[in-house]
DNA sequence: GAGTTTGAAACT
DNA sequence: CAGTTTCAAACTC
């Protein structure tokens, strides 16, 4: 039928059937409406009936677009960022033979649809008939379960949605057969809608499959017309592309068709599906059936469904989605900017990280489920601020490790070494990451997941975890333990420094910003830093002064080509540094008296500090709280504002995290430095002096400022800052971590910074950890001293992609923390 | 996939 | 602080 009517008239139609259908609404079906002059005149405009257009109309998204922005936004922008993200091309091909079946609709379909297609695959594979399309859907299915909902409010608001999407596109199926029945069709688009609006309603569930059976009906009806033997196919083809359509359509047709939705009426779409269809009810029957599987396996709508429309389940997929979503994000991202990018791209994601959401969410978004106040406890709700999607940790190191993170993509590529192999094995596809161990328990270092601050997920293989949202109490108080030993133990290990870049760095083409450095440094004797053991290495980041290695040969740079940036900026500084004796290079020093440039410095950081930002910090509240993810150090400064450095951690495909972190303002960078320095020894771990210098330095990279600036103000510029901007613009990395040259501020401050002074900067210590604000601002205020407050580690929002996070090599810049040792 | 190597984390 | 042990990832075969 719908072959010879052109698409431009079938569009026309549809657009003002859709018109008519808001306008008529439930009545437009009715007599009455389609008596009325207006009515008889839309449809004497276009030779299509109304009902078809209707149909139609979903397909386009475009014209369905405002409508979109009315009835589920959301539904719409996840879908279309799912569209974007997801290779399209066997669904698409699938799509259009669907399309191809339903006549001239093809040919509507096929541009916007391919992301149709797309969240329809899912659908295919549940009915995994055999069709090779289902197949090619098939790999896409895990991405879309993913994918799928992009925001949690999706999740929570649409557990049916996704159903619906399903039912829905039944309509839009029947958009493109639309020919012979309008009513049905609008009686299906109700029922979408009614399904959309209506929350889980348990009967909705009941509903539901009466669309899909009615579309498979419709379906089957027009199929027969071509080849019966296809039809099998063609059906998994078709529902493929009606889902395109119906997510589509939905929208569209939700919007226009919301006053419909009342009529949800089950029975009526049925009988319209059954006037329309002349199909066999068997044939419904099993496609209701086979829709209704997929659904609930897909998209555990069905689940949700079952639970009420539990939120947890739909969570979970959330979750899921989140983490797919995040490696595609993070491999998106890895190149290049990601914040922006990601953020504008993946919207959908920023919704569900959202920084400032309790770290509970932040677990979820890892993909675990919240289980409760447990994580939330776990991660102080402080937290909230930005976490840094990322997986800050630096532990993450193996994982997050702009390696891993690369596994994720690109970002791998720097590696040489490239193994991905078991980047593989630690990070999902999706770029989750794992962990493998089996006699931590999960609640040490050495495990990813509990050093990035996230719960272990399924996707673990690890043995005796407890790092679990169950034992939620148990972890922090590991944490806790941890950061007793090391306050800076949860903090990026990765820095990004200002200046230098190892020469080597130029060789090679990284990611990573030059001046990154991990704020321990590596202790490799035999890998010559040219291995994933090497931290450095897998970080993508050049050795530095602070590194033990021997025989150093990362290809990043080595650690005789380092410079310190701090020395770069100020020398004097440094000699102040010399004092700790590790080499570490001045940035641990925080103690050092800061240079009149530092100063500068320190006031420009200031400034970013006074942005506001910061959401996080707060947490820390005991100090400890942990917050996994990013690892940023959190500077109190004396005013109260509390700044912290944010590391990034190495999280790479959040970009956006890695954006939320820097909001927070930083600290200066002195805070920064500070924050090593902060960390008064007598906290004191012992960090080794080296590491900390390393975490010290200040790096400022622009990366960071830019990230604070973001967030914040505008700010300033002083001539230190002049200076700092210039490095950090060199690096341009996102992820650039500022640090700071702490001392400066510290040394600013008149007072007391020296109490604050750690040793190490970069370890631990902020002296007090504790209250952070209050405390530490009590006394230091005076001075504008930045303490360390625990620097609590954040957990990495994204959780999993994070990890690898290709941003992280680039993204690993961790704002000073390494402490650990 | 099993075993080895490696270096960080943890412990003494 | 140094040395040793433990651990899990990285790597090799």
């Amino acid at each position: 039928m719908m072959d010879s009517p052109e698409p431009s008239k079938i569009n026309r139609s549809s657009s003002a059937s859709a018109l008519n259908a808001s306008v008529n609404t439930p009545s437009s079906e009715s007599p009455q409406v389609q008596e009325s002059p207006f009515f008889r005149f839309a449809s004497n405009l276009s030779p299509m009936r109304p009902a078809k257009a209707c149909h139609v109309a979903p397909s386009f998204l475009g014209l369905n677009s405002p409508p979109l922005v009315f009835k589920s936004p959301r539904v719409n922008c996840d879908r279309e960022s799912r569209y974007l993200e997801r290779p399209q091309g066997t669904h698409l091909s699938s799509v259009e033979m669907s399309q191809s079946y339903n006549g001239g609709n093809s040919l509507r379909v096929a541009p916007g649809d391919s992301n149709e297609s797309n969240s329809q695959l899912p659908l295919p594979e549940r009915f995994a008939t055999d069709t090779q399309q289902d197949i090619g859907l098939r790999n896409d299915t895990n991405t879309q379960s993913c994918s799928f909902p992009t925001s949690v409010d999706e999740y929570l608001a649409d557990p049916g949605d996704t159903d619906e999407m399903y039912s829905v596109n039944p309509d839009v199926e029947q958009s493109t057969y639309a020919v012979e029945s309008e009513p049905s069709n609008l009686t299906r688009t109700k029922k979408v809608i009614l399904k959309c609006n209506g929350n889980d309603d348990p009967g909705d569930k009941a509903e539901e499959p009466s669309p899909l059976s009615e579309e498979s009906n419709e379906i089957h009806q027009e199929r027969p017309v071509e080849n019966p033997e296809t039809e099998g196919d063609k059906r998994v083809v078709e529902r493929v592309s009606q889902e395109h359509t119906k997510l589509e359509s939905n929208l569209a047709a939700d919007v226009s068709h919301n006053s419909l939705t009342q009529h949800a009426g089950n029975g009526p779409d049925h009988s319209d599906c059954a006037a329309q269809s002349m199909s066999d009810p068997l044939q419904d029957v099993k496609e209701s059936k086979d829709c209704h599987e997929m659904v609930s396996t897909l998209h555990v709508r069905q689940e949700n469904i079952s639970q009420d429309g539990s939120e947890a389940s739909l969570k979970y997929h959330g979750i899921r989605r989140r983490c797919l979503k995040f490696g595609e994000a993070a491999s998106s991202a890895l190149g290049s900017n990601m914040s922006n990018m990601k953020l504008n791209a993946t919207s959908s994601q920023m919704h569900f990280v959202n920084p400032f959401k309790p770290v509970s969410s932040l677990y979820l978004q890892r993909g675990i489920p919240e289980t409760g106040s447990k994580p939330a406890d776990y991660f102080s709700p402080s937290l909230k601020e930005p976490i840094a999607l990322y997986p800050a940790s630096g532990h993450d190191k193996r994982k997050l490790s702009p390696t891993d993170a690369g596994n994720s993509e690109g970002l791998d590529q720097h590696t040489p070494g490239k193994k991905k192999k078991k980047t593989s094995s630690t990070a999902d596809g999706n770029g989750c990451k794992r962990c493998n161990c089996k006699k931590s328990k999960c609640l040490k270092l050495y495990c990813d997941c509990f050093a990035a601050g996230v719960f272990c997920l399924d996707p673990c293989s690890c043995q005796d975890c407890f790092n679990k949202p169950e034992y939620g109490e148990k972890v922090l108080e590991t944490r806790q333990q941890i950061e007793s030993r090391n306050p800076l133990a949860f903090a990026p290990k990765i820095v990004k420094s200002a200046t230098n870049a190892p020469s080597n760095m130029e060789d090679v083409n990284l990611t990573t910003p030059s001046s990154a450095r991990h704020t321990r440094g590596c202790n490799c004797k035999r890998s010559m830093c040219l291995k994933k053991y090497c931290e450095c290495y897998q970080s993508n980041v050049g050795c530095s002064s602070g590194c033990r290695c021997e025989g150093c040969k990362n290809v990043y740079g080595k650690k005789e080509d380092y410079v310190a940036p701090d020395h770069a900026l100020s020398k004097e500084r440094v000699s102040s540094n010399v004092e700790k004796g590790s080499d570490s290079t001045m940035l641990n020093k925080p103690e050092m008296v800061a240079s009149r440039e530092d100063l500068f410095q320190k006031e420009f950081y200031d400034q970013h500090h006074l942005s506001p930002i910061t959401p996080s910090l707060q947490c820390s509240d005991q100090g400890k709280d942990m917050f996994p993810s990013h690892r940023s150090l959190m500077l109190t400064d004396s005013c109260d504002s509390k700044s912290y450095e944010n590391v990034q951690s190495p999280a790479p495909p959040c970009n956006s995290a890695s954006c939320i972190l820097q909001l927070t303002p930083l600290s200066n960078p002195d805070s920064t430095s500070g924050a090593p320095s902060i960390p008064a020894k007598p906290v004191g771990t012992s960090a080794p002096s080296s590491r900390v210098s390393h975490g010290c330095v200040r790096q400022l990279s622009g990366g960071s400022l830019r990230w604070r600036s973001s967030p914040v103000t505008p700010r300033n510029t002083n001539l230190g800052e002049a200076q700092h901007l210039q490095g950090l613009e060199s690096d341009s990395r996102l992820f650039d971590i500022v640090e700071d040259e702490t001392p400066a501020i510290l040394k600013e401050s008149s007072t007391p910074t020296k109490t604050v002074k750690a040793n190490s900067p970069i370890q631990k210590r902020v002296s007090p950890p504790r209250v952070i604000g209050s405390s530490s601002s009590g006394g230091l205020r005076t001075g504008r001293k930045f303490i360390l407050k625990s620097v609590p580690s954040f957990p990495p929002l994204t959780p999993c992609m994070d990890s690898k996070g290709n941003g992280n090599e680039d993204g690993n810049v961790d704002s000073g923390n390494g402490a650990t040792k």
